[in-house]
DNA sequence: AAAATGATCAAG
DNA sequence: TTGATCATTTTA
């Protein structure tokens, strides 16, 4: 697999994070690789941006990790139930990184739906197969992503971002980011960025 | 519309 | 030490 790497990820996260539609999430497991096609992301901006958990230069045990070298997992858990995970970019003591808010399973959905519903994949309904990795908890529910691949290296073999060798054209959509009511003038940015049309983007 | 659910963080 | 918050999902 063509595996991204590091300088990819050492740039502006609004570029990376429009650059990383289409790309493949690959999460390797004991069973082999679960795969989903990045579908929806979200940029977050360092230190200026309200919405980010870098605001201010506010640098605690939890998001150390996005004040150092790019391409770097950032997992944290969210509303005491769900993990989110994000992509490490820019440069060190600039906090910026990317959220994957949705995939679109391609490869390993038997293992994602255990992970996600613990069910066998072939019990699932049309709609229960949409809701496999359409969102941020979802996707790393489906993955298996929690706190122990916080700060993992995405330029290995664990856990990582490729290219799609089957790669098609699609448009990219911008729109505010999702639930960040509390990031004032932050939150009217234009800074979510998804395929058009594509089933798995999370609701509107 | 509102519950579920607990780690995280800033204040005291 | 404590209490409010939260880059979500599910259920009703």
């Amino acid at each position: 697999m063509d595996i991204l790497e590091r300088n990819f990820y050492r740039r502006s996260s609004i570029q990376v994070s429009k650059e990383l539609l289409g790309k493949l999430l690959v999460r390797k497991n004991d069973n082999g690789l679960l795969i989903g096609k990045i579908v929806e992301v979200e940029a977050y901006m360092g230190t200026i941006d309200k919405a980010a958990h870098s605001y201010g230069g506010k640098i605690t045990k939890r998001n150390k990790v996005m004040y150092g070298d790019a391409g770097y997992a950032y997992v944290y858990m969210i509303y005491g139930m769900y993990y989110c995970m994000n992509v490490v970019t820019s440069c060190i003591n600039n906090p910026e990184a990317v959220l994957i808010r949705a995939v679109e399973p391609l490869y390993g959905l038997e293992d994602m739906s255990k992970f996600r519903y613990g069910r066998e994949f072939n019990a699932l309904t049309k709609k229960e197969i949409i809701n496999l990795t359409n969102g941020p908890g979802k996707l790393c529910k489906a993955m298996n992503i929690n706190k122990e691949n916080n700060e993992e290296n995405l330029c290995s073999d664990e856990l990582f971002i490729a290219e799609d060798p089957n790669r098609q054209d699609f448009d990219i959509v911008e729109s505010k980011r999702i639930n960040i009511d509390y990031a004032e003038e932050a939150k009217d940015f234009l800074w979510r960025f998804y395929i058009k049309d594509n089933p798995y983007v999370s609701k509107k």
